[in-house]
DNA sequence: ATCAATTTTTAGTCTGGCTAAAATATTTTT
DNA sequence: AAAAATATTTTAGCCAGACTAAAAATTGAT
């Protein structure tokens, strides 16, 4: 009845590789964790006698109701421990991951849901990713898209990075770009896909295509 | 070089026990841990290892002085969380010690500095003990002395608890009693040891021996 | 049908902490 | 000082949880 720390790991892997393929493969979640296919096997039939994944041999691994409620959860802890972390205790956005990793397994419902009030039920944690609500449900954004679609001529504001890397995120910060950040996009240069932006003091900034790629934004009205 | 969680809460009792008793045995260690003399002694030898604790065979131990600024740090961070999820996250006092038995053993120095910082470096947890500082000092509060010590006619304040259990918070609860309130000690029966007391708006209470002997006031000058 | 890629099985390791019982040391009593 | 009582340590082994390397099995694609 007691989900450990490292299958709390598991499920989240699970959770986020099924939104994002579909099904959660043996590999994928080895390499997610760091660790390896025999690995994996061995706890996904853990996971499965407990009730949390669906899983046949080779037939890859799905959460059950009960294991998607477990990992939504965990995901709300985490991000809610972030804003926490940046909002309160004043620590950067690249720094706050391994610390919620460890905060978010701790506590109970009654625990996440008054730290959830006391933030102000917050819907985006610093990397701007979706906090899900009590319930699991989680408010997907409309209108966002990656920076390197913005047209030229478009002003638009970041609002979320698709890679919360301590790296990337402190490339960011070298370049001056953190959470509702507005741009212009002067130009796209076809060459190598970088581009360059503009802020509201005039200010332009050259931006690799890799980087692009990995920004979220809002296109303004 | 890492400390475990287990190896973190033997710090704990070995620092408690070796302000109260002088040395720390095995048996007691066993006791406050819920465990076994075999299992202590087990733990000693690794905690000396790793240069935690002084420990000589049947000789009891002590820590040294990197384990005391351990234990030290543990138990700081114990009493913020307490702070925070009493003053900021609103539990009642008899419900946060198993939550901070688990946070207290998250994170580093920075974050614990931080969260004090937050949380404007208190000096005493919600059950009125001491919260170390940064460097491992404990303000020791003087003029402190059991209830039951209160001689008939004075007036004092409630500053502590020298028992934090669930069960004994909660008859406090029931009786009204809190850190802060202000009493009259209006009686002692010498018949039980039992006391009688009155609070500012003149309702009385009768307090069991067994009560006035867990709470630690200050008389009121 | 064959082959390459993926997954599972097997067999065993490792850590961390625990226990029960026997042996030993210390302390107290006589 | 010896004996008895108490406390501690040693020994031997258990257990959970997670991992690994290598061999075997399965799958999916050509
Ligand atoms: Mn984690
Ligand atoms: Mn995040
Ligand atoms: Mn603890
Ligand atoms: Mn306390």
């Amino acid at each position: 009845m007691e989900v450990s720390v490292s299958q709390e790991n598991y499920l989240k892997t699970i959770l986020k590789l099924e939104r994002s393929e579909g099904i959660a493969s043996n590999q994928a979640i080895a390499q997610n964790l760091d660790s390896t296919p025999a690995a994996v096997t061995g706890m996904l039939r853990k996971l499965c006698e407990e009730g949390l994944v669906e899983y046949e041999a080779y037939q890859g691994a799905k959460l059950t109701q009960v294991g998607e409620q477990h990992a939504l959860s965990t995901v709300r802890k985490h991000r809610l421990w972030e804003v926490f972390l940046v909002e309160k205790l004043n620590f950067r956005w690249d720094t706050v991951h391994q610390l919620a990793e460890e905060l978010e397994h701790i506590g109970n419902e009654d625990f996440v849901n008054r730290l959830a009030e006391f933030l102000g039920n917050p819907l985006f944690d610093p990397h701007g990713d979706p906090i899900p609500d009590a319930a699991g449900n989680i408010r997907e954004r409309v209108d966002v898209v990656f920076s390197s679609e913005a047209e030229a001529g478009t002003m638009f504001v970041v609002c979320g990075v698709s890679d919360s890397s301590d790296e990337f995120l402190r490339h960011l910060n070298r370049l001056g770009i953190e959470l509702g950040s507005k741009y212009h996009a002067v130009e796209r240069f076809e060459f190598d896909g970088s581009m360059e932006w503009s802020n509201n003091q005039g200010a332009r900034i050259l931006i690799s295509s890799g980087v692009s790629e990995k920004i979220l934004i809002q296109v303004h009205a």
